[in-house]
DNA sequence: ATAGATTGTGGGTAGTTGTGGGTAAATATC
DNA sequence: GATATTTACCCACAACTACCCACAATCTAT
């Protein structure tokens, strides 16, 4: 089966092991191009999860920051909040990728998670705190949400 | 017989079997087109019922997605509402893809189905669902119908 | 009308996947 | 420098999935 090469969908559910594993859904690793050579980024997600990037993909991420002037305040805090709770990982035999205990806590991360793909990046999750997202977002602003829906159409 | 590709009407009366798999009809499997490889991706529909794409015209979706900049919060909550429950699937050699034990219980599928055309997409629904939708559909705003009838002539 | 091909539905089996734990190397602590 | 703690790598096994075959019902063509 060839799907779009290091591009994730679907939700899963995962349990995270006392020694701060979890897996990767097969599909995703599947997914995952040959010269990522099995290794991800994980990182702090912009909401309160864990963001799992392919390394080619964060190696663009950092291209790019790299083009960012360092004159800028906002940059300089952007930089820094992108790259400093990102660490690289290959994932073991059974497919599992080690967390960090940092981003364990930043994502309140207990035994069951939810892991989704996000498209150009893989999201993990604790399951109640995604759900209690999902509620506010209900209130989100409808107009922009629209705008977007009448550009993509699904 | 020629008609358009990844294009599908019609309806069809199939059952899911106890391992939570549906035939696709064998006219749907037909059109489409040599480059989807056969492969489907299935989702929750904006209905209570289930959609599946055609890959290539699926992929499309994902690469627009793609655009979307996670510095946003509306772009992350719609990219993650849109790809949530996708995921992509072949058809077996009798011509049926597996469903998600998710997107049968969203769609609240028994063991009778009924597949339907909807252009460029297909509609997988409990017989029993549609009936009530349609009901509820008789009192439909007829402006908006009016509206419509000015874009598409039929 | 009949034979052959296609289609829809069921089930079996081998391989894969997810989860737990064990052991040795590496790192940290005193 | 010796001991404790963490980390990396390995194995085991139950549960699940993908793939295969069987067969009845339906359709197609001559």
């Amino acid at each position: 089966m060839t799907t779009n090469l290091n591009t994730f969908t679907g939700e899963y559910s995962y349990t995270v092991d006392n020694k701060g594993r979890v897996n990767i859904p097969a599909k995703f690793r599947k997914a995952l191009s040959a010269d990522n050579e099995e290794m991800f980024v994980i990182t702090r997600g912009m909401d309160p999860c864990i963001w799992v990037y392919p390394a080619i993909i964060w190696k663009n991420i950092e291209n790019d920051l790299k083009k960012l002037s360092s004159l800028s305040a906002i940059n300089r805090t952007f930089i820094r909040n992108t790259v400093r709770y990102a660490s690289t990982t290959t994932y073991d035999k059974q497919g599992r990728i080690q967390l960090t205990s940092n981003l364990i806590d930043y994502s309140h991360l207990k035994k069951k998670t939810l892991i989704i793909g996000m498209v150009n990046k893989i999201e993990i999750w604790n399951p109640e705190k995604l759900k209690n997202i999902d509620k506010k977002n209900i209130n989100i602003d409808n107009n922009a949400y629209d705008e977007l829906a009448e550009k993509i159409i699904i």
